[in-house]
DNA sequence: CTAAACTTTCAATAAATTTTGAAAGTTTAG
DNA sequence: CTAAACTTTCAAAATTTATTGAAAGTTTAG
């Protein structure tokens, strides 16, 4: 298989694995072709080679620095702004897991939290409602603990094969 | 806060958490409506609970058993079908994982080894383009394992409170 | 300062997803 | 068998989400 095509199609792959995860597909796509672009690309590059407006470009990039997984690098000699993507999976990785748990299970905790704590009733449906979301509120727990472990070790010497390559 | 109020919070709540996720809203408001529910339900009730129409129930009670955490219980001297979640959360944790696993991650491994494999070129770009990929497949089955693990451990006794109390 | 180069915004539009509801299908009681 | 009770299907409608593109905003070179 040609180069260039096996980069699209992994461009395409993850854009349809983030559909499924609750990601737009364009952001996705853009994180995607930033990964396997060996320097980095301005918007007008993004745009043409996704086929996208300049607004569209303009908004997944910066939803995309938001998340902290890509950043603006400055060209000598050229006004445009230009985007690279971390190579680094695992960061990458840490980084995603990070932001979600911030973003999506904290303040879920905390409403399950409240939820115990704000039902006051003492028959026995309350009692097994207020087990229900403690339990919830466990198993999320104990999940982002097992997360947050396998990220602090971060004894993952074995990954970063392409990250060593380039770093050499 | 009174105990209705709070079942209807944390309905609401799992539903917008749920389209963070890519999971539709509705299903996971079935879902955590068959959870909190103390007795099995029909068609009608979750209709009339959630406000939604019969084919909307229809088809989201069937993703759900399709996902295996929602079944059909028979309830004698009644010709409806009436439907419950199971109550353990942390068996519901497993049977989302597995099948999410199964579903989205799975083919998303075959598809970052094919691209690994079918490269055929060798210069530094497509080298640095297998790594990458295999950087990718790394990350995926690591956390796969990582989650894996903390399933089959299965040590997780001090959770299932709930299931603990009603199974007494 | 000012005009060109570039970035951002956002209302309008398009696309994707979800929901409805009525008709068709199925099952069961009698 | 047949009619009532119930479930399923799916095209059309509604809703939600994403995208466009042109106008407004900003920065910099000269």
């Amino acid at each position: 298989m040609e180069l260039e095509a096996a980069k699209l199609k992994y461009i395409q792959t993850w854009g349809s694995l983030a559909t499924s995860w609750g990601i737009n597909k364009t952001m996705a796509q853009v994180h995607a072709l930033l990964l396997v672009a060996v320097e980095p690309l301005s918007a007008d590059a993004i745009m043409e080679t996704l086929k996208i407006s300049r607004g569209n470009v303009n908004m997944n990039v910066r939803a995309l620095i938001d998340w902290g997984i890509v950043k603006k690098e400055f060209v000598p000699g050229e006004r445009k702004e230009f985007f690279v993507a971390d190579k680094d999976i695992w960061e990458l990785f840490k980084q995603v897991t990070k932001e979600r748990k911030r973003r999506e299970i904290e303040p879920v905790l905390k409403v399950l939290d409240e939820l115990q704590n704000d039902v006051t009733a003492t028959t026995e449906e309350a009692q097994q409602f207020k087990a229900l979301m403690k339990d919830l509120s466990s198993v999320t727990n104990t999940v982002n603990g097992i997360l947050e472990k396998a990220i602090k070790a971060d004894e993952h010497w074995f990954l970063s094969s392409f990250t060593k390559m380039i770093k050499k």
